[in-house]
DNA sequence: CGAGTTACGCTACGGCTCGTAGCGTAAGAG
DNA sequence: CTCTTACGCTACGAGCCGTAGCGTAACTCG
């Protein structure tokens, strides 16, 4: 959980003075961000127009998100960050379908949908906005994956790694292989992600994991 | 090759009356958006800035690309267009490599990078713009996967497909797994594509196939 | 060659969004 | 009660969008 998505940050409760910022209002930013994201997808989203929704001056965005971008990420971090978990399926295979399934479930998302790409897109030219992407967004999703590669060493389903080296560039090369083919299939070539094929990619994957 | 990136089109040479359009401008005007792309990036990118580096007037940009997303999309569908291709380098895990590095060499220019995520992103809102996306870039690609599998078959490294619906479905996951992955790889993990990562996918890639 | 048709360049425009400044007011801390 | 910071509101210059209108250029057909 991100404590306070806003660009300067405050302790809590700690020392400074003067009147705190709304909680309510970042909520509702956030809520009107995501309903916004829905009805006009990323292209079309102003920021007077969250404003409005939000009930909020356009100044107060500003005073706390730099642009788009920035409050885009932090209202679809939000969803990852309610959505994401990996209960234990019992086998690789299991869980991969699982892992898989989840990602997917939240980028058919029309929130997520119209605008993972674009965020990410623009932060091809922005290093501050792909930092952001990667600590919001990125980096608990590869948890899972650590997680799960763990889980299948212990289940004796996969080997230790020797190397600690090779074992990161291992579970980036899988993490990579996992969301790059759930988004590709997901936003190009706009297919479902269903059980069906859920269950194909889990057993070509673990076939290549075990066969390695 | 697209013969005529315009909107309404017309036979090149047959009948149509009046004044043609000039080539030398659909030439100027994609160099330019390439231009543009390379200089200020999908975000800051501008119609008028277009124009005025190509020499043109604004409304001539109009009267051929409804927008900002096609005109982008015929920029870079030429890049594909000029270096697709898939020479046979003898084993699958070759060719697999083989693919992988062009995908990735043309994903780490400047202009593409910016711009595809761009364009999906928006045409997850826009089925005419997700067609156009389509037929003038992932078919193409998707081209390669298919020879990919045929030479695979034909060396004996893969088995022929009995069920040709199977056969269908299992060639879309396998694009999707390696165009996601470079995808991913590149623009969200923003980690490069050198040989020795290709070599790594492409060996966990031909170990699931061949075990499935 | 002249008439018809289409493309082009140019200018101008209303409309929208951006991001900021300035002001008076509200809400906490000491 | 005072200090400090957040908030709402208004207003603004700037930039881009997409289109209309006009005169001119290029090509086809009779």
């Amino acid at each position: 959980m991100t404590p306070a998505p806003s660009v300067g940050r405050r302790a809590t409760s700690g020392g400074r003075t003067g009147r705190p910022r709304s909680p309510e209002a970042d909520r509702a930013i956030l809520d009107a961000t995501r309903a916004a994201l829905v009805e006009l997808g990323w292209g079309k989203l102003t920021m007077g127009d969250v404003a409005a929704r939000a009930g909020v001056a356009k100044t107060t965005l500003y005073r706390r998100w730099a642009g788009k971008s920035e409050l885009v990420v932090d209202a679809v971090a939000a969803l990852f960050d309610e959505h994401l978990e990996l209960p234990d399926r019992g086998s690789l295979q299991a869980d991969i379908e699982g892992v898989v399934l989840q990602f997917a479930a939240l980028l058919e998302r029309p929130e997520t949908k119209t605008a993972l790409m674009a965020v990410v897109a623009e932060s091809t030219r922005d290093e501050a906005l792909r930092q952001r992407i990667r600590s919001a967004i990125v980096d608990r999703q590869k948890r899972l994956v650590l997680l799960g590669r763990e889980r299948a060493q212990a289940r004796g389903e996969l080997p230790g790694e020797e190397d600690s080296a090779a074992a990161a560039r291992n579970a980036d090369l899988i993490f990579d292989v996992i969301a790059g083919a759930v988004v590709h299939r997901t936003l190009v070539s706009a297919e479902p992600v269903d059980t069906a094929w859920a269950r194909e990619f889990a057993a070509l994957l673990v076939a290549g994991l075990k066969n390695l």
